[in-house]
DNA sequence: GCCGTTTTCGGCCCGACTGTTTTCAGTCG
């Protein structure tokens, strides 16, 4: 069996730090090389493990000598320079290089001088006080290493934290700070404004004509445990013990550009600035100028970057530094999805079953509010223990939906159910009782660890299944928390084209389930319709329809495959 | 190590903060 992407991007990643000590920088040509094609592959919705030569060096940022070491991972299940590497360089010298403030250079002088290859051998070397006589450090060095080593595990992947706690923290923090009078306006930005799935730190961005003042309100927030650095327009510091939280200030002409350094990615940043550079511009968080007369072209907003660079505007789900800029130089970019175009929802819970939080009419009224043309109420069915509803409570529910249509004449309310796909691929109660339904949204909810091949035929089962409208959270995934059922991803998607039943992307920031690397291999199937729905179990959950969107256009889901953005009556006949 | 309507060789993004260095190196994002 070949190897997985998870694995070949992590042999990569130490590829990457051995080289870094072999060279003595962090940024030499090889690794960034190395880098490049790391960002490559996580950006691949195909597993590569099983490639030629000639399939990886087709991929952008693959070139031979990458290629081959992938195809030698494959192989042997390790590399031969990094084999190499670790005679010469122990791998507790990685673990030292994790430590904030400690680079290459640091690391290979400890080792050089002081014979100090582990975090152990450090702390020796700290109580000592033997860091102060190395080249370039003094005694503030040597207190700010000790102090990083209490904070070691913020920068360790394990400790990334799911996108929906990062973006609680987020949130919390930025309101906290809206109310210093010196915020003109303020985004998150990084990782979390292009909805990855874990947060290593939180970016969040200010303009303000009083840097310090915001600087300042930012470090005495409550549930700041450390401050890692601060200066006139810049401070990190550790929020709740747990994450690390970076803000930046500008001022408001420079919004637009500091939002896009900002916003990353690190590889996205560096295609735009080389292509400024190509046209003779220069691109930083301030301003798109000219290198020559240091004449402003752009700064206020991201659209008149891009569009200064040629390019239209690119949305910060799609800024990983692969295909993207690419994409849109030939305008092959979908137009990203927006709020405005979803017109329906077609996965909302109520007080009917055990885990709804809002009775149907508060439902009903929040959706109406929110000025959607249709809605599809879709409760657990019977064979979810504890929250399913019965046959009887399902005609019950029939009966309450009529007295609402009579109230509320504006909104086409559609009584769906949310089926519970059986190990074997069947669902809750038998086909005459299930036609009574207009939508269904079957979805795995049990039997999650059955192998691939059972989990691909319970899917196709469900899906030729024609009381199923729509596969809903197709992975089943939890972030952080439960990985996804493991499926012959292409089998299902053509089977979802054969039987027009839709793929949903659950706007849930615990399950944003489509996965992103699996929608863009959705797309790529024609006639794969999707759906984009909050499984909303409470009335402020309707609102979570911003997050599905972000993650249809993180999937490269173009606005004309998503079903609940037809119009009333196209929408009804196409489920008709 | 990668890559090419400015190149198969010679380039390769940009700036803030920190500490130790009186002008810059290392680290980080």
């Amino acid at each position: 069996m070949s190897a997985s992407n998870v694995s070949i991007v992590s042999a990569l990643r130490q590829l990457v730090a051995y080289t870094q000590l072999e060279d003595g920088q962090s940024q030499s040509f090889r690794t960034r090389a190395y880098e490049k094609a790391i960002d490559a592959i996580v950006a691949c919705p195909d597993e590569i493990g099983a490639y030629s030569l000639a399939e990886l060096k087709a991929m952008d940022g693959i070139g031979d000598s990458t290629a081959r070491k992938i195809i030698e991972f494959s192989a042997n299940g390790s590399i031969g320079k990094v084999e190499r590497l670790k005679a010469k360089f122990p791998p507790s010298m990685l673990d030292l290089m994790r430590i904030p403030g400690l680079g290459p250079k640091t690391v290979l002088a400890l080792q050089k001088h002081l014979g100090v290859t582990d975090v152990d051998g450090l702390k020796t070397a700290l109580s000592k006080e033997q860091l102060r006589t190395l080249p370039g450090l003094g005694i503030k060095s040597e207190q700010k290493i000790a102090e990083s080593i209490e904070l070691l595990g913020l920068h360790s992947d394990a400790t990334r934290r799911p996108i929906y706690d990062a973006m609680q923290i987020a949130r919390r923090v930025m309101s906290e700070l809206g109310r210093s009078g010196d915020v003109v306006s303020m985004e998150y930005a990084g990782s979390l404004r292009r909805l990855s799935e874990t947060i290593g730190d939180i970016d969040i961005l200010v303009t303000s004509d009083q840097p310090k003042n915001v600087v300042a309100a930012f470090l005495a927030l409550p549930g700041v445990t450390a401050v890692l650095g601060s200066g006139g327009t810049k401070a990190s510091v550790v929020i709740d013990d747990s994450i690390q939280v970076d803000l930046r200030v500008v001022s408001d002409e420079a919004f637009g550009a500091a939002l896009m350094y900002f916003t990353g990615s690190k590889g996205h940043n560096i295609i735009l600035r080389q292509r400024s550079l190509n046209r003779g511009l220069t691109l930083n968080e301030y301003s798109l100028s000219s290198v020559e007369t240091g004449d402003v072209l752009a700064a206020k907003t991201e659209s008149e970057i891009y569009a200064e660079l040629g390019l239209q505007w690119i949305t910060p789900e799609v800024r990983e530094g692969t295909s993207e800029i690419a994409a849109a130089d030939d305008g092959a970019l979908p137009a990203p999805v927006r709020v405005t175009d979803i017109r329906g929802d077609l996965h909302v819970h109520t007080s009917w079953s055990g885990d709804g939080r809002s009775s149907l009419a508060e439902m009903l009224d929040a959706v109406v509010e929110r000025g959607l043309e249709y809605v599809a109420i879709t409760d657990h069915a019977e064979d979810l223990a504890i929250n399913g509803l019965s046959r009887e409570r399902m005609k019950q529910q029939a009966e309450e939906l009529d007295m609402h249509r009579e109230r509320l004449p504006q909104l086409t309310i559609l009584h769906g159910v949310e089926l519970n796909i059986g190990a074997d691929g069947s669902v809750d109660y038998d086909p005459d009782f299930l036609e009574m339904f207009d939508v269904g949204v079957a979805s795995v909810h049990s039997h999650f660890d059955l192998e691939e091949g059972a989990q691909t035929e319970r899917l196709l089962t469900a899906l030729a299944n024609p009381a199923v409208t729509v596969l809903g959270h197709p992975t089943g995934r939890k972030i952080g928390r439960r990985p996804g059922i493991r499926f012959d991803a292409n089998a299902v998607f053509d089977a979802a084209a054969a039987t027009a039943t839709a793929l949903e992307i659950n706007c849930s920031l615990h399950r944003l389930d489509l996965p992103a690397a699996m929608l863009r291999k959705a797309v790529d199937v024609q006639g794969v319709m999707f759906t984009i729905s909050t499984d909303s179990h409470r009335v402020a959950e309707l609102e979570n329809i911003r997050w599905g969107v972000s993650q249809a256009r993180k999937g490269w889901v173009p606005r004309e495959r998503v079903l609940n953005s037809l119009p009333k009556h196209e929408f009804l006949s196409q489920i008709g």
